[in-house]
DNA sequence: ATAAAACATGTATCCTGATTGCATGTTTCT
DNA sequence: AGAAACATGCAATCAGGATACATGTTTTAT
């Protein structure tokens, strides 16, 4: 029972940029940050730009950051978004799929599932543990523009 | 978002056996009308079997059947056996973990999942669409004892 | 007793799909 | 013009589940 990395690394972002929503973050601090792949985490971004969650500006000195404030972020909506594959247990290939009681009982434990999280928004989230900065590994900050 | 194979199959060997709890069935005949496996199924089976869902009787004309009346087979408790791995997005790997407001959150939503599936009993899900029967591959009867 | 049926288990191989890396393009600021 | 940073596609890799194969153990029927 697991969700892809890829949805976890959606999730880090969003904790990420929520700590300072104004901020603009390149994408390679934030992987180094947490110590993972930037061509992997480039991806989510992009993904997660195109959905709305991020706002990205592009060139130098660009950067990225929350589309919205993070209490109008929903967590049900995102791991809806980032995780597409919600058949729990491969109904598609099993022959007794048309007729088979147990697919009714999973889809109410997903929507079960899903429900906590769609009662969450990203500031609840922050709001239960704001301190994790500490955590992370130590980025040099961007260097500053020359005037 | 997904639960493995082997839960799968452990769900459908149930299914199977709740239609008529009191006969006793071989491994190849189940792996037969379903279309997968034998070996794999067998492994299931096994486990299953350790575990106090089934009850086998080796040797010549064996099989195994249901320990239990399907009232009494809970599908939370089947799910919790056959699916080991809980860490839904393998918070062990992350160095905020610690510090991260989201692992409560995602328990909460797992307990919820969970709560549906303790719910319900094998009985209950044979209730919702008892007949299956005619989609499952044709099954050749065992061969009579000689008497 | 013996053979056959059926359960039991370990090892090794295969294979899918997520993950990652590399190469290259596009945009915007200085 | 050039550098910084986002954007995208493709190829290589890797982990873990799934499967096959080989072999052992138990029980029953004759």
């Amino acid at each position: 029972m697991r969700l892809t990395r890829y949805t976890d690394y959606a999730m880090r972002v969003l904790l990420y940029l929520g700590r300072e929503p104004e901020r603009l973050c390149s994408i390679g601090e934030i992987a180094q940050a947490y110590g993972i792949s930037q061509n992997h985490l480039m991806k989510v971004i992009n993904d997660l730009v195109h959905a709305g969650f991020l706002a990205s500006l592009r060139g130098r000195n660009g950067g990225i950051r929350l589309a919205r404030p993070p209490a109008e972020i929903n967590i049900g909506a995102l791991v809806r978004h980032t995780e597409d594959d919600f058949d729990l247990v491969g109904c598609g290939s099993c022959i007794i799929a048309p007729a088979c009681g147990l697919t009714s009982v999973l889809d109410e434990a997903m929507a079960g599932f899903m429900a906590v999280l769609d009662g969450y928004s990203l500031a609840d989230v922050l709001a239960r543990r704001p301190d994790f900065s500490h955590l992370l590994n130590p980025v040099a900050p961007r260097e500053a523009v020359r005037s």
